[in-house]
RNA sequence: UGGGGAGUCGCCAAGCUGGUUAAGGCAACGGAUUUUGAUUCCGUCAUGCGUAGGUUCGAAUCCUACCUCCCCAGCCA
């Protein structure tokens, strides 16, 4: 007897952490209602129904899956996938299964099967011990191709490929039969064992679907389902020379693992026909009984800036243009993760954008405020000093050295606090100070006062300015009982609160800020992409940290207070060198509103 | 000129077995709080659902026609 499953609370409230519904979860409630997916049996491990009939009930209410090709490194589109499957084999209390869809030896590697996994892990999911390889199941996909064969349902083609080509028509011209379409079921069966022996050369020979090579959809023309490669597999070695392709392989795979819910993107729509098409012959042939697993399409993620196909994103690593997969500007997960980008961030911000078929593009704002929410209320506060001007406080005494207490967490206070020292000169921003104050600005210039935060209120007397112009040293005088957390701290009302460093004790550092790495909002929709490569997307600069990050540890994140979310990066050169990367900036309505203007 | 899909507020996205005021999020705008111009909190935000007709007491939801966009002619996935 099959488990009821709980249905999941339909919420529209991100808030509760509750996934969106949306058109499949609709579905799944569905089938869930309608038991349409009892009957199935589970051994433990894929099987074809047929040998495995008299196995358990198969008791795990959905199977989904996730089905990488090993020849890449996961994007922010597999997020996406990644976190339906698997949010939904959670939410329902199901299963949801890795799987490599591993076919082409060619493309694929071990390398890229381990950062897979890592990146999946990464993103908090378990696949447990359901983690397979469509490999796993060439013995079965070769059984049931001689099947297909015998039934006639499947031929040896030997015209090349571009006579292929030719034969299978075009969108509006239909295809025509193939010579070798007629050939016998026996000859058939001894070409293709020969094909599998490896007494052909690649492209001599392969096996094809025999459905209607006048079918308006196309991948109903005769669909190439074997061809031969000599070339070495990542598992398999040098087992087979002959390797499925991705139709006949991909259903299969899923009814071999009691997949219910096969959830892929919008381009294989026109392929689910044949999906359906080959499951339906296995069960003809009583290999596979109903219920046979479903194939559900949504759209794929397409974000504002950024380019998320695999073709391109290898020619940025190849050509140079970035540092590798995990660049922090690329948007791979390895590169998030490099850039200081939570997983908590990615997963609502799949949340966030929600499923359904219709095509769009997310503005990569979005992106970046679910980073901001999540590094908001997880990091640490900390002063960094970006950009440094030095001022001077004058009638601060000369070798004073006194400790401000400043709070880790504005809204977290059981983070505790850390003390950073003040003295007479110390840095501040560049941009906090202007000679000539444009209307509204309310941080330091002639005249006015503000807060150094976790510290003083200070007044500007004057400034010193070097040969272009610009200032060059700030003089202030401080107002002592002022300083935060006394009594009177808050006599002197001030609207400006500025974050500083005393010079004597701040920690030089390299800190790396990104932009995104395109120009255009479409780049995929450009012909020669590299031509809106931002050419600004990577600066590095010198700044200075607070004292207190010397203990800072490779991976912590920390919010630079008015700046925005760090990650250290690396630390060089015998401990002495620290390297930030910016996540991303804090917001900045000051800022957007002066643009605006 | 073939086949498969999609068009609901600036961006996403529910609703689509027809029935009072078309969910929700993000953005935007207004305001409050704030020792981060951050955060948080309140409030406002589609007489309208690609267009035009039709059916109906009643349509985003059904019908017809049209328009726009996306995908498909790998021995890739």
């Amino acid at each position: 007897m099959i488990k009821k499953k709980k249905i999941v609370i339909k919420s529209t409230s991100e808030d509760k952490n509750q996934p969106g519904i949306n058109f499949i979860r609709n579905i799944i409630d569905q089938d869930l209602n309608n038991n349409a997916f009892d009957g199935r049996k589970w051994s433990g491990r894929p099987k074809p129904f047929r040998d495995q009939c008299d196995a358990k009930p198969d008791t795990t209410s959905v199977r989904t899956r996730f089905p990488p090709e090993p020849n890449g490194y996961l994007h922010l589109g597999h997020a996406k996938s990644i976190c339906l499957n698997f949010g939904i084999a959670k939410d329902y209390d199901g299963a949801c299964h890795l799987r490599f869809d591993d076919t082409n030896p060619v493309t694929e590697n071990e390398e890229y099967v381990q950062a897979i996994k890592e990146s999946v892990k990464w993103l908090g999911f378990d696949w447990e011990e359901l983690m397979f390889f469509s490999s796993d199941y060439f013995e079965y996909l070769y059984d049931f191709a001689l099947e297909f064969i015998k039934k006639g349902d499947a031929y040896v083609d030997s015209l090349d490929s571009d006579e292929i080509r030719r034969c299978r028509g075009t969108l509006t011209e239909k295809g025509i039969d193939s010579p070798f379409r007629i050939r016998s079921v026996k000859e058939n069966l001894e070409i293709f064992e020969n094909m599998r022996l490896g007494k052909f050369k690649e492209g001599s020979h392969v096996l094809r679907l025999k459905i209607d090579m006048e079918a308006p959809n196309l991948n109903l023309r005769d669909p190439v389902i074997y061809r031969i490669l000599h070339k070495t597999h990542h598992k398999t070695g040098r087992r087979w020379c002959i390797y499925p392709m991705y139709d006949y392989t991909h259903c299969i795979s899923d009814a071999l693992e009691n997949i219910t819910h096969s959830l892929c993107t919008l381009e294989f729509e026109d392929h689910r026909v044949l999906y359906d098409w080959i499951l339906n012959k296995l069960m003809k042939y009583g290999i596979l009984k109903a219920p046979v697993p479903r194939q559900y399409e949504f759209s794929r993620l397409n974000l504002s800036h950024v380019v998320l196909s695999k073709r391109k994103l290898i020619q940025l690593v190849e050509e140079g243009h970035v540092d590798g997969w995990d660049d922090p500007r690329m948007p791979t997960l390895v590169g998030a993760k490099r850039r200081g980008y939570p997983s908590s961030g990615i997963k609502k911000f799949c949340d966030r954008i929600g499923i359904s078929k219709s095509d769009s593009i997310i503005d990569y704002t979005i992106f970046e405020d679910c980073a901001r929410e999540e590094l908001n209320d997880s990091c640490q506060r900390r002063f960094a000093i970006l950009d440094p001007l030095k001022l001077v406080i004058e009638n601060y005494p000369n070798n004073s050295i006194e400790h401000c207490i400043a709070g880790n967490h504005p809204k977290l206070p059981q983070l505790g606090t850390r003390e950073i020292p003040f003295t007479k000169e110390i840095w501040i921003e560049k941009s906090d100070f202007v000679i000539t104050p444009p209307k509204g600005f309310f941080r330091l210039y002639p005249g006015n006062k503000v807060r150094l935060r976790f510290g003083y209120v200070i007044e500007c007397l004057g400034y010193d300015v070097d040969e272009v112009g610009k200032p060059n040293t700030i003089y202030c005088r401080y107002f002592s009982e002022s300083k935060s957390g006394s009594l009177k701290s808050n006599y002197h009302k001030v609207k400006g609160n500025i974050h500083w460093l005393s010079m004597q004790h701040a920690i030089p550092c390299t800190i790396n800020l990104f932009d995104r790495l395109f120009l255009s909002a479409d780049p995929s929709k450009i012909e020669n992409l590299l031509e809106h490569l931002n050419p600004h997307s990577k600066k590095t600069t010198k700044a200075f940290i607070e004292p207190s990050l010397k203990s800072a540890q490779i991976g912590d994140q920390f919010q630079f207070e008015r700046h925005g979310y760090f990650i250290l990066d690396a630390i060089n050169d015998n401990k002495n060198s620290f390297v930030f990367n910016r996540t991303v900036t804090l917001r900045d309505t000051w800022a957007k509103d002066r643009k605006r203007k």
